[in-house]
DNA sequence: TGACGAATTTGGAACGTTCCAATTATATAG
DNA sequence: CTATATAATTGGAACGTTCCAAATTCGTCA
């Protein structure tokens, strides 16, 4: 109960010593006597003194603090995204800022501000559909590293990290039309991001490669997660001439269309075809277990979370776009014979 | 580029008036008249002032900084519980540092002294595995509120959130019951968590409250995940007389059974039944739909925030308990005719 | 012993805010 | 026009640290 915080200048004065001594040995200075600091040590423990990282940020304007803002943390994804962050962040000596936006562009508005007030020393940001440059100027305009994941901010300049999803989707059709399908749809999702239009595109140009006509109603828009999925096949089955596969925005929707294809009395995997994208963790465990496009979120939160440090120890802050290369992992919902081993759990 | 942030004193010179006057504005104080007031607001927003938070809890020594420990992010359980608590936390004018522990005690402890060195004003902590007094106490001791949810910290004096996980179980095993089965399972989970102790208490109570012998090999310890469940209904599959039913720790556990048993072309709802616990997002469009207690994380997520909110307000900090309630919610899982309307969505 | 360089230690100003007591401006009443 | 109450503003100390320049101590060598 002590009533005020213990600080710097009580322990000085209990050792004997100067407060500025004892600020040297809480940096660890190889200036102070190694007598010095032991007993400085020892009443540190003794008093039970808690570093005060806010002001010395005040002094030194520099904190050790990452802002971490993602879209939707229930979608496991994102939560694993996140993790991954978390990892790099915590190992590099820093703290987080982690806030959930929900998709919403003006809640997330508030926590970047909010964050920025607090002095964070970059930010890492999967944005809410909807998000804007203005959005995050005034950020990058200070001099705070911003770094960009999963979404693309359009204008925006400052370092994106985005996986491969052109080509991801390109894979995943190419080898749809290797199993003999020809009517494959593309389920889920909206117009409203980059992310859709890029794997939609994909989705188009492997078609046309093969000579394939393009067929507007095959892509069907709905809500990217699971319930989405459901609400897809159930658009899907009152076609005259219904499809034999699927391309999925994401897994959630996969999910929820094995989950739709199974009320309608359609094995998944055996009487339709379906791949993913993302490769979140179920997806090796489920039945059937997911053929998708491995994104390893995990890894790319690491890897963002690395720029953002990178950029923040540089001092100066060069745009970089990276595109992380995914692959394919075949498993059992596209209804092929498994050509390719498993990778290593 | 600018060189230093600017402060209230730039805008003080600015405005031609005093950094106290800017510093009153900043709290909305009635003191100040209506002229400088906007005089005052138009100059920060020219100069595109931040405002330094850290600075001013140094003075004022109470952050609005509220620390949040989960043990396992992608767990969507925990991370429904995480977004519950973001929303109440924001919605606070709070802001918080939300950590992943990822089950290590270590990273727990270093990730709690990080956030108290920032000057949280009070803590959630969703424990690791192992979590002992020690981990929590010196927070507690320096007068910050701790709230611990989901899992219990024995002999800490601290509050507490917790789900009625024993009336829970026993409504499940009650509701198999009802529908005659009696050779009934018990997966998923290790005696290491008190969750899983008050679980399985539940379940044998209820059994004996119905002349039903406990047997030992029923209760088939996994990992508490998706793939722990799969391995469950292995283990289970070599019984000389197969149990008819199951309830399993969690909702993770209960869709890896369900993928088990398909595997083992048994089909889940029909052949065994199965309820889970905690009724994550994906177990009411699941197929088959599961049967679940229903523990409302998010809701407990925000109880939990109120609740640290409630103490941090308070200045007094009392040790409160909570038990939450819990409802079985019957969907197709356990093989029941569906007797009860699923509730809206 | 005195001097000199290296090793340690130290006082005080700064960081950007809040808060208090004190001051100044403005309005009201006599 | 003065006295007085009220409204508005203000200077400076304080919060807990870092950093710098300066001071002190120590050891060594002539």
């Amino acid at each position: 109960m002590s009533k005020s915080r213990t600080s710097i200048v009580d322990i000085a004065r209990a050792a004997g010593v100067s407060k500025s001594t004892v600020s040297l040995v809480l940096q660890g200075s190889p200036l102070v006597h190694e007598k010095t600091r032991e007993k400085v040590n020892t009443i540190i423990g003794d008093l039970g003194y808690v570093y005060n990282r806010g002001a010395a940020n005040l002094r030194q304007s520099r904190s050790k603090i990452i802002g971490i803002v993602v879209n939707d943390l229930t979608n496991s994804f994102f939560a694993e995204l996140a993790v991954g962050m978390d990892m790099m962040v915590q190992s590099a000596g820093y703290v987080q800022f982690l806030a959930h936006s929900g998709e919403s562009v003006d809640r997330q508005r508030e926590v970047i501000s909010s964050m920025r007030e607090n002095g964070i020393a970059g930010l890492i940001l999967s944005p809410a559909r909807g998000t804007e440059v203005g959005d995050i100027k005034p950020l990058a305009d200070s001099g705070i590293p911003v770094v960009v994941v999963v979404r693309n901010v359009p204008g925006a300049k400052v370092s994106r990290l985005i996986s491969d999803n052109y080509a991801g989707a390109k894979a995943a059709i190419r080898h749809l039309i290797s199993l003999g399908h020809s009517r494959i749809a593309f389920m889920g999702g909206f117009v409203d991001t980059a992310v859709f239009g890029e794997r939609l595109r994909g989705y188009v140009d492997a078609l046309l490669e093969a000579n394939i006509p393009f067929a507007e109603e095959l892509v069907i828009h709905s809500a990217p997660s699971r319930a989405g999925g459901v609400a897809a096949v159930e658009r899907m089955m009152v076609f005259a001439e219904r499809p034999t596969a699927a391309l999925c925005l994401n897994d959630a929707v996969a999910f929820g269309v094995c989950d739709g294809l199974r009320s309608n009395n359609i094995e998944p995997g055996k009487g339709f075809g379906i791949i993913g994208f993302d490769d979140v963790i179920e997806a090796k465990t489920a039945v059937p277990a997911l053929t998708t496009i491995s994104v390893d979120p995990q890894g790319m939160g690491q890897r963002a979370a690395q720029l953002v440090l990178k950029q923040i120890n540089a001092g100066q802050n060069i745009p970089e776009s990276i595109v992380t290369s995914v692959r394919l992992v075949v498993r059992q919902s596209c209804g092929a014979p498994v050509k390719q081993l498993e990778e290593l759990a």
